[in-house]
DNA sequence: GTCTATAATTCGATAGAC
DNA sequence: GTCTATCGAATTATAGAC
């Protein structure tokens, strides 16, 4: 009872789980929902479809499973409030260029209802906390946090999604040094009115 | 020979025409390009959908038609200087809220090449120019030109397609109030390296 | 745990009657 | 000019053998 303990129950399940979820990545980023098929994410994990639908349901579970990793939020405490744009914009490029969670986020979000419930989720939970720490008015802060998040999110679009070229060939550099004061303002200055 | 002309040789063509454009327009606005069935768009348009075919030969030739009209630009030769910022937003916006058109092409453009294409088509004959005749160095035009619609399909996103709560909320006058600057400062500032 | 086979839909597109 | 009927392809999802 003691002694013998199998190496390991489940065959190749955790690194099959594993491939179909990077597979499913690159398929949502590249080509949104509807286009990404079960079909298509199989063959790039090197399996069979079936094997998609016995570990994650259907496709919206297969969805739900591949952009559930935690990401972004530099942690508000560590950033001092005269750079907070610079740091943001940084740490958002960053993220963005290390792996396909975002772009497929962003892609699944235009058309797809439960796409676009998540994007408001990581909204929610990580730019509005954000934006609350260095707000000066409560009642300004959600307004703020939207206009944060329409300028990352509009460099993302034209940049990772629609690929205009200009902004695809922006160094990060570059992106940082215009956007960073934008951010700053946002959060920071009155209101320009 | 002279006297009859029959009142319209061509039956109902040019209103079912007409028809079937808007209701193609409203749910390639809604839905995206997969999701927007012919089906879907010849029942809204209340007719059969072999007669979309008729008209518009396949799904690409529909969408094409359905985005053709031209749209935006205030004409750049209007503009003064120091305010190019607010007069751009205020066009923008009330373009965006005038018909489906724009949100159709972000939503389409967003999963499918045709839709990202015709994007940047928009992007290099309506803003590139109107950044040509503001920027000083001729070199700085297109990144110029790709931060502003950064920012201007940034908001549009955030507010007509992810629909964050705060970016919906925020009336005409709070966004341009807030976007000016920001378009203004990269036509026109000097580069904040 | 993995795969084969297939059911059940749904869609774009075509042919042809009226 | 409009509609009926239908084809052929592709998709998600399931049942069951190994």
């Amino acid at each position: 009872m003691t002694s013998s303990k199998p190496p390991a129950p489940r065959r190749r399940s955790e690194a099959t789980r594993a491939a179909i979820l990077e597979a499913a990545r690159e398929r949502f980023a590249a080509d949104g929902y509807e286009r990404a098929t079960i079909r298509a994410i199989a063959k790039d994990a090197g399996i069979d479809p079936s094997m998609v639908m016995r570990y994650y349901g259907n496709k919206e579970g297969l969805f739900a499973a591949a952009v559930a990793i935690d990401l972004m939020l530099p942690d508000p405490a560590s950033l001092a409030r005269e750079d907070v744009g610079r740091a943001l914009v940084t740490h958002f490029l960053a993220q963005w260029e290390e792996n396909d969670v975002l772009t497929a986020l962003l892609r699944v979000g235009a058309t797809n209802e439960a796409g676009a419930e998540r994007m408001q989720g990581v909204f929610r939970e990580q730019v509005l906390p954000l934006a609350r720490r260095f707000c000066p008015d409560p009642e300004q802060v959600p307004a703020r946090a939207a206009l944060v998040s329409s300028q990352l999110l509009g460099l993302a679009l034209t940049r990772y999604v629609l690929r205009f070229p200009p902004a695809v060939e922006l160094d990060t550099e570059e992106a940082v040094a215009w956007l960073a004061p934008t951010v700053q303002r946002y959060l920071t200055a009155p209101y320009p009115g």
